[in-house]
DNA sequence: CCCTCCTCTTAAACTATCTTAAGATTTTCT
DNA sequence: AGAAAATCTTAAGATAGTTTAAGAGGAGGG
């Protein structure tokens, strides 16, 4: 059951025979994580990829003076890694834990290379999933570049709306760029101005 | 003379038989940018991807103010596209000119399409293309975050050293997202402290 | 070669965002 | 349920970065 969203996903993007999808699920490890427990620390090397099938987890990092940057939310059907570590099996810089109690399929990065392989349509659909990330990438750059701080709090509510509405405001404004003291302020002054 | 480059690239990454790099030159088209010269304008749809071979391209999103903010510079050896729209094939938002007279190559979205499904292999050159582009703007997109304007003054100069030589600083001061006037002014500062 | 345009610098006034702090409220853990 | 921890709000004072303006120097185009 826990396998479907991602066997879903995939089926989008290619057509799998039966024995190649029964080869892939069996790279795939289930991982229960608990709320606030990490999947992934600074300095250590992302051995896996990570895609979740329940809860949700976060990915961040953390500045000199202590400071949490979130850099991406990982609800169900989303893969989340530190890529850089992952690619070329260096020491990363994010964390990953989860925001609530979730369950994640873990495929290791030599399963993956196996993989690439043994059945090249997965060359397909990875190049495909990393295009896009790619391109939404791009696209947050510009808006972290060209946008002031209440319109990216827009932009994340239009393109998060399931978020919005389970997340602390905390980690929005974490993910947007600013303070906590400052998203409230002008949220609240947008109303009375109004 | 201008293929050479690329294949150099790609040739890091998969062996292609003396037929499949043929097929694979046959698509490409040389264009020649004179400086100021525009391959992409806001609203346009972006019908290929681009390699530079000689020169320097920029990719930017011009801000509602009017006011440019620099995405990307495209130097020899690198790839420069609106990705969501040579993906999805719809209007963009980036602009892509050359700042200074430039060769590039061009691959239509057609022809890419056809390839993959012609030369499996490419899917697997492109595939570890965006997985590199993906894990870059992860931790550019960290940066943006969690660095002041001087440290991420800094890292550009690393990144890129030989850029930081030939380009006017007004330019750094747009990619690393800050004004002119600011950029001049910390790095000013910084030496009369000293 | 000259003119124009672009770039760099400096500085003062302004604005967005941060810091600190404290109280009120909600959520989590036992 | 009750204690402990995390979150949200508000406000005052501080800082990073912007705006505007003006002058000097450099580079590109005819």
């Amino acid at each position: 059951m826990s396998y479907q969203l991602l066997l879903d996903n995939i089926s989008k993007c290619i057509s799998l025979p039966k024995d190649e999808e029964d080869y892939f699920v069996s790279l795939l490890k289930i991982k229960k994580v608990k709320r606030k427990q990490f999947l992934l620390q600074e300095e250590e090397v992302q051995k896996q990829a990570i895609f979740v099938t329940e809860g949700c987890l976060r990915g961040y990092a953390i500045d000199k003076n202590g400071f949490e940057h979130i850099l991406q939310f990982a609800p169900p059907g989303w893969w989340i890694a530190d890529m850089n570590s992952l690619l070329n099996q260096e020491p990363g810089i994010l964390y990953i834990d989860a925001i609530f109690n979730s369950e994640v399929l873990l495929l290791s990065k030599t399963d993956q290379d196996e993989l690439f392989i043994r059945i090249p349509g997965f060359e397909r659909f990875f190049r495909i999933l990393s295009e896009r990330s790619f391109a939404s990438y791009q696209y947050r750059m510009v808006d972290s570049l060209s946008l002031s701080a209440l319109e990216r709090y827009h932009n994340f509510c239009k393109l998060y709306p399931s978020l919005i509405e389970c997340l602390p405001q905390k980690q929005v404004a974490s993910y947007i760029g600013v303070t906590p003291e400052f998203l409230s302020a002008i949220l609240n002054k947008k109303i009375s101005a109004k």
